[in-house]
DNA sequence: CACCAGGGTGGTT
DNA sequence: AACCACCATGGT
């Protein structure tokens, strides 16, 4: 059903090409920056350390943390998040740069990342997905959701099952990352906290939750 | 005014 | 293992 799903959305709202940034540094600290927090708000985040040209760890590492947290207050938990650029920028260049852990196989740069403090398991997979194009699902609370609507009855979904399943069912990084994307953009469409998705192709009354109904029957 | 946004952490039950 | 408060700004 996951190719089923990914077919659907992209036929609904085209590709949507993320990750919307210039270079993996970028991706990196996007990642970070959107934590619990609306893109718009992140992007804001963003061009402002562009302005201050300190998109790369060599020239974030330099700023201070009050610095770092007065650039970076349009996205909002500034100060933990501050204290995680400044590590994780840190932590790049001690480990030699971008370019020699993009030399680290999947399991162990995932591992690594995970031991960065602010990095749990969603934005680990982001970093991994989307800056080093490792072929990972990025599960999140919208997948979840998701999933448990459209899914069959005894289907299960918890974010380990789901992002196996995902991953052998679409294999390449672009589908992979492209579904991502895809869930993210039709879940806030059509999905909102309380589902009242009147187009949505994904509520129970919608084409394919009846063709996925009548296959489990 | 309430609620939420492309989570993670540390604590409590 | 499930739940909780907290982090904090900006949009609706």
């Amino acid at each position: 059903m996951f190719e089923t799903v990914y077919d659907r959305l992209l036929e609904q709202h085209g590709p949507q090409g993320w990750w919307p940034a210039q270079d993996r540094f970028e991706i990196i600290a996007g990642a970070v920056l959107v934590q619990r927090t609306a893109w718009r708000n992140a992007a804001q985040a963003i061009e402002r350390l562009r302005q201050a040209d300190a998109l790369t760890p060599e020239r974030l590492v330099t700023l201070s943390v009050a610095r770092l947290e007065t650039l970076i207050k349009p996205a909002g938990f500034y100060r933990v998040k501050a204290k995680r650029l400044k590590a994780l920028a840190d932590f790049i260049i001690t480990t030699g740069g971008l370019a020699a852990l993009d030399r680290l196989p999947a399991a162990a740069l995932r591992r690594l990342f995970l031991e960065r403090p602010g990095i749990g398991p969603e934005t680990a997979d982001a970093i991994l997905g989307y800056a080093f194009r490792r072929p990972v699902f990025v599960v999140d609370a919208y997948a979840r959701r998701l999933f448990e609507r459209v899914g069959f009855e005894d289907a299960d979904t918890s974010a380990r099952s789901l992002q196996a399943g995902c991953e052998a069912a679409l294999s390449s990084v672009d589908r992979l990352n492209e579904l991502h994307a895809l869930i993210v953009v039709h879940c806030q469409r059509y999905c909102a906290v309380t589902p009242q998705c009147s187009r949505c192709l994904l509520r129970p009354d919608c084409g394919y939750a009846a063709e996925a109904a009548s296959r489990s029957a």
